[in-house]
DNA sequence: GTACTTGCAAATAATTTGCAAATAT
DNA sequence: ATATTTGCAAATTATTTGCAAGTAC
């Protein structure tokens, strides 16, 4: 279900994008990361793979991933947010509260609540954030 | 299923908060928008009821109602937040893309997704974020 | 070789804090 | 009367942009 690290250096590469170093260590993070990290962790993590990275590039491949829907941001009560890998497409994200570790799932069905909510209200739903907490198994200790 | 500003400025001085004119104007803007509106925006309109407000004092009030559970934060996708009137306790919002109106609603059944996925991963779930994005009836013309 | 990328420094935007003056109770 | 709350200015923090030097293809 995880996306490997080489599909996402083939895609970048197949849409005319380059494959440096630096783009190299922020997905290779990003894929050996359990959980999901804001951009100044992506950096200092980054740094250990390609030590002459700035803050700046991370940043800006956080955001070309995004845009190609390689990564997703992922939301956080309290404002603060974090980027994860993320599947092709639809994807929401379970993250543990104490360790922030993440694991994505794509299976939400939330057809009938839309389905309900549109004939109620009139909207038409074209979109939905879904995000769950909770502890994981290794935080339950 | 809105709450009123009456009672919003009761649950404050019940609970030891003072009810200011500051206060009284961000709720006020809050109640009767239609959208969610970031901080800067709250700032705009309260001016228009209380012109001594300062946005200071507008983050400090929208911490307030947030921490109360009175109001709630909005996410948007692209890292943008803003603040609604929530019902206490649980809440969720349908937003529509283009004008920001926001409906809330309380009743989202996720209680078989929340199993499947307990059983699945072995985390305890303990709250989810859950918000819906689409067209409203007037945007849809 | 050439166009895409990078890293730095500086600009901008968003949010928080210190503190004396104002005010709700 | 007095503890809370406010507004300002300044401090932090987060994010973006301009541009010359570096690099993948």
């Amino acid at each position: 279900m995880q996306v490997t690290e080489q599909e996402i250096l083939r895609q970048l590469r197949q849409q005319g994008y380059r494959v440096t170093a630096p783009r190299r260590a922020v997905v290779s993070v990003l894929q050996s990361a359990e959980a999901w990290l804001p951009p100044d962790a992506v950096h200092a993590r980054a740094a250990g793979i390609c030590p002459s990275i700035g803050l700046v590039t991370v940043y800006r491949t956080l955001a070309l991933l995004t845009e190609l829907q390689l990564a997703q941001r992922v939301h956080w009560e309290g404002g603060c947010h974090g980027y994860a890998l993320g599947d092709v497409g639809h994807g929401h994200h379970l993250v543990c509260q104490q360790c922030h570790k993440v694991v994505a799932f794509a299976d939400c069905d939330l057809s009938g609540l839309v389905k309900t909510l549109e004939s109620e209200t009139g909207f038409r739903i074209e979109a939905h954030v879904l995000e769950l907490v909770g502890v994981c198994p290794s935080c339950q200790a």
